[in-house]
DNA sequence: TCTGAAGACTTCAACAGTAAAGTTCGAAGC
DNA sequence: GCTTCGAACTTTACTGTTGAAGTCTTCAGA
């Protein structure tokens, strides 16, 4: 039996892909591709691997987010509810809704700011700071572990070319905000 | 007024973000640093890119990723929903409504496979393939005037550096599946 | 051929995000 | 000192994804 193409075909592989590509558009350049889709394999994959980071702390990507924004923020450790959301590339309203979880989960505060009382101001508790520190233990070992087969002299190298991509990116597009949806 | 640290600050950039991480969890290589989120803030940029241009063909990115797939698969153009699935990283349910959807707008056609019935077809139309063919078009465009800061030897190295990434974590994580969010 | 088990998809209820319409407060002009 | 405008957040209604339960078909064994 079976010559039966196969039902049960899982991803193909990077190299598939982009041969894939040739075949079906040759007006495409195989080593523009093989970056690109590189690029956005290898995004999904970080996520799926930090998301079981994250959950192993009863937390998702997306709490770990705010906290990361919260931390990253500096000493007082407080932003308000419309920065918050443009760091993170949100919708204000996806904001209120996010902190209302974290607040009921006890890993950020929400109060009103007393100076002027039309603004929030949201803070990381004790125990969003702890895990957060706790998801940037897992998250630099795996990270490591990920870049392990490049020489420092390389890895200086990659980041350097992607801050050039992202530079160009940036600059075309200077507003930060934009929904999103995964891309392969 | 002032000395307020601003409640109106935007998304900080890459260098001070960098260095938010440094004061803030000094086990943290920076070089790596600066590669993964370089990586992340690069792919949402382009999402968003992507997401402009699919939104003037009146589709989105999610569905022009079904038509990637089925163009991707080659000769017949057709895959079962539960291989698409796969494929996307979604889960079943997800592409069946995503499905539900696309056959409504005349992107797809979905049927039952005579020769086993359990089993669910889903096929490319004429206007699917053309709103593929559009997209990659301006995709082209968009993606290499991204690149376009980079020399063909530097595209080269960096095609490979990122597929050795890539590889090292499909070999940790086999198993395509996972949910996803987006990280920064 | 009947029965049980497994596979492939769908349905359903709950959750997360968006857009657009509210609220509420503060600041500027009259 | 009112009134109007605008800013910051929230609410509401809708869209899309998930996980779990359900349906239908096939296949293997009795």
């Amino acid at each position: 039996m079976a010559d039966t193409p196969g039902p049960g075909a899982s991803e193909p592989s990077l190299d598939e892909q982009i041969a894939a590509y040739q075949r079906e558009f040759q007006d495409l350049d195989p080593q523009v591709e093989k970056v690109v889709s590189a690029l956005s394999r290898l995004n999904r994959r970080m996520n799926v691997a930090y998301g079981r980071q994250t959950a192993e702390l009863g937390i998702s990507n997306a709490e770990w987010e705010v906290l990361k924004a919260l931390v990253l923020a500096g000493d007082p450790y407080r932003l308000g509810p419309g920065d918050l959301a443009k760091r993170l590339g949100l919708t204000p309203a996806a904001m209120t809704h996010r902190i209302d979880r974290m607040v009921a989960e006890g890993l950020v505060t929400r109060e009103r700011d007393e100076n002027n009382r039309v603004r929030v101001i949201v803070g990381i508790t004790e125990e969003g700071r702890s895990k957060w520190l706790e998801a940037m233990r897992m998250a630099s070992v795996f990270e490591e572990e990920l870049l392990q087969d490049l020489s420092g002299e390389e890895r200086g190298r990659l980041g350097e070319m992607l801050t050039r991509l992202l530079r160009r990116v940036e600059d075309a597009q200077p507003d930060a905000g934009g929904r999103l949806s995964d891309l392969d």
